[in-house]
DNA sequence: GTCGACATGATTGCTAACAATCGTGTGGAC
DNA sequence: GTCCACACGATTGTTAGCAATCATGTCGAC
């Protein structure tokens, strides 16, 4: 069954999986190449040229643009194009209040719904930050900082909060990236860490939520520190 | 000056304005056309007929189509074509429970913010609930909430927190208007209502805060009830 | 020398037609 | 009578090209 035609794949060169569509691929990939900065804030994105840059048509990279422009990755001016769009700090800080209260809402509904395995992967995962500061492996504790976030939000099953989470981060990646080279950060944040976790494993919704809470507004307090050094570039 | 082409508008009939987009002018009336319910949840949304309803080309719906699937309204299967989002009681609660926290931060930052003519305002619109209530006024009183939270939001200035909470709204705007049938519901937000105003007014943030968590909360049990009582049709 | 009108090129907005896909109903084999 | 294969109609996905708009650079008047 499904005689799919043969020979009509000549057209791509790197259409491996014909499987996701063509604007989605797309998507992703512009994405990325925004999340890693190779498009800088503010900067134009033309869709010819991202036509080329993504080996798609027009008609898809204008898909994945207005996709884009829904994650509020990218804005479009009418008859102007799109940029990808400049958070300013007061912005990334209204953002990071709301992912407190998001994330606060989540640590509370981690607790209430751990189970064993749960808990022991949070100690594993505390456990590992400790060493990391200890050694100063910065970079490792930054990847572990995010397991953490992440294995909270997967205990919590908030599929909602979870979803608006996760575009909220992709709007910071620039503004967090220059915050976790603030030296003396994790010596900082590892204590709120481990509260995070106790909280959770010890089932307390209510210590999990402030825990949280307290966490990320020292995130925010950091920030507003960076607006008054010079910000950003 | 702009002398635009005279003859050329003879196409539409209610081009009135010309200046947004027909896109955007197709995205507001397909916006409202669902949450007036003229398209009932899991309805099929045809481009064909979309053209016709909207008065639009195909594109046009399209990009409508598409700007609602951002806003949560709208779902798009892949050559299977586009709905109405069908929101569960689950889900309903979910995305009232991210509400509850997202006001919540509104309401305190509320507190911090709001001027003297803001609290006379305020206390305006505590006054007409008591009174709406009082006369069983039910419509208007719904009315008089939304004018609350709606001012409540203006006064914290909270842009991206607001069009968070705007957007969840919508998603919401069939289960909510159950809600408000349901009797005694007046009676039991009314002084949670008052309890919020004087939290502002009296610029205690955190009161304010639990004030309209507590609200929204037992508007989650609310929601929860409906779902045992047989939920929606 | 400076300012403003105008022409030009680049870029986006939009249209219409074509191709791919899905759901459905029909016909035939067993 | 039931099941499967197939073809058809309806609907969406995609493409290429045209039209509208904006940014830019040039020229001329003052």
């Amino acid at each position: 069954m499904s005689p799919a035609s043969p020979a009509l794949e000549v057209r791509g060169l790197s259409k491996a999986p014909p499987s996701a569509s063509a604007a989605v691929q797309a998507r992703d990939k512009l994405r990325e190449a925004i999340l890693r900065g190779e498009y800088l804030p503010g900067e134009r994105l033309v869709e010819a040229q991202l036509c080329e840059r993504l080996g798609v048509s027009r008609f898809n990279a204008r898909t994945a643009l207005q996709d884009l422009v829904a994650e509020g990755l990218v804005e479009i001016q009418r008859n102007k194009g799109a940029h990808v769009r400049k958070v300013s700090i007061d912005e990334a800080v209204e953002i990071t209040e709301v992912r407190m209260v998001l994330e606060g809402l989540v640590a509370a509904r981690a607790a209430e719904r751990v189970t064993p395995e749960q808990a022991a992967e949070l100690e594993e995962i505390g456990q590992l930050m400790r060493r990391a500061v200890e050694a100063e492996e910065f970079r490792h504790y930054s990847d572990l900082n995010q397991r953490l976030h992440s294995l909270v939000r997967r205990i919590a099953g908030h599929t909602t909060a979870d979803r608006l989470i996760e575009t909220l981060r992709g709007q910071l990646v620039r503004h967090q990236y220059m915050l976790s080279l603030l030296p003396g950060r994790p010596a900082v944040s590892l204590p709120q860490h481990e509260r995070i976790i106790a909280a959770i494993r010890a089932g307390d919704a209510k210590e999990a939520e402030a825990a949280m809470r307290d966490h990320i507004s020292s995130v925010v307090v950091a920030m507003r520190g960076m607006d008054v050094l010079g910000g950003l570039p």
